[in-house]
DNA sequence: CGATGAATTAATCATCGTTTAATTTATATA
DNA sequence: TATATAAATTAAACGATGATTAATTCATCG
């Protein structure tokens, strides 16, 4: 109740709006109550942030990996951008909200962002062979990265308007994958030049 | 005085250590006084964070566009990330503060971004004809998004340990322009192949 | 010197996150 | 069922926050 409460605060009015009183007379409590539920506010907003984080987890997972790599980006970024762009505040708050000095990031939560980073690493798979793991992982990190970035700027109104996200993560996947491929043929060139590309085109 | 005050604040603890109160207390006066010359708290985040800006762009103006195209772009993106790494706390104030609902991002700070921007315009410039400002424009803001992805991830520490952004922003040039290359040859091919190609290698 | 205007402040307000003692509610035992 | 024990909930309070304001100090200049 609580978390779904303060889910409706965030994303009408941003963390900002977000305050214990108020969650406790949404659910017909008292502030004190929720200090039973969680540690702090900090806590709170971390759980409303995982939250957000498996919305978005839930929202990939129809994306068709079969198609091959570049059309799964392109899908995986589409629905990326667009849960970030029909949920602009509560993305805001996984942006904006970091635990305080002295605490770190808890293990589920990271564990939440590893599970969609995990996706894009799906995506790319196809493109490497089972002994580039780390260079997947490395390409997989990059383009998630990129696609935050997109989106966190996107929502902060940080973007010139004569730009959208959508077309700024279609280029960038498409770039990307791009290079990804050049960078595979100049290997093969400067091996034996026996095997295949491992990327499917 | 305000300002340096709150930089050092910031600087050390972050966006929540700064208070009115501490800031007025560290340069001798009260907290009221504050008010004179900000129209409130937001606002005077919003001039420390411009003045983030601005020491980030004086770090990056000394970066050499001669070198070439992906020289320059490695150049630039190691700066910025060797800035964002020195600087976390304030880095982090830049993403994590936003303008709150009504009021919106004042122009002078716009024009701050802008200013970043047109350094990576700058240094994608010689890879591009005159009449492909928009693709350029696009480019630009998509490195600048990835950088800045980065980086945010970084200082929030929501990037596993085995993963450093200098090695991340590295790869994410080089197979950026590597893509970029690739879609430049491959228009070359499709047209009278008479001109030679914009980029240089 | 004295008056006008700006700069500064102390006090105040509403609100915030959080804690705690008291109270209500639920559970289990005899 | 009656009663003891535990759990859940709350109202009140605390310190601190951002912001406002009336009062006061300070500076400038005729």
């Amino acid at each position: 109740m609580a978390l779904v409460a303060a889910r409706k605060i965030v994303a009408k009015e941003g963390l900002r709006g977000l305050t214990t009183r108020r969650i406790a007379n949404k659910i017909g409590y008292s502030a004190g109550t929720l200090y039973q539920l969680f540690a702090d506010l900090d806590d709170l907003i971390m759980h409303l942030n995982g939250r957000t984080l498996d919305a978005l987890f839930a929202a990939c997972e129809d994306v068709s990996f079969a198609a091959g790599t570049e059309d799964a980006l392109h899908n995986l970024a589409n629905i990326y951008i667009r849960f970030v762009g029909d949920n602009p505040k509560l993305w805001a708050a996984v942006v904006e909200h970091n635990p305080p000095q002295g605490k770190e990031t808890p293990a589920w939560y990271s564990e939440r962002i590893r599970s969609l980073l995990a996706l894009a690493e799906r995506a790319l798979s196809p493109a490497y062979s089972p002994g580039e793991t780390e260079r997947k992982n490395r390409d997989a990190h990059i383009l998630w990265a990129g696609l935050y970035g997109i989106a966190s700027l996107e929502t902060a109104r940080k973007l010139p308007s004569n730009v959208t996200a959508q077309e700024l993560v279609r280029t960038l996947v498409t770039t990307y994958v791009a290079g990804l491929r050049a960078a595979s043929d100049a290997r093969s060139d400067g091996e034996a030049r026996a095997t295949g590309s491992a990327h499917d085109r």
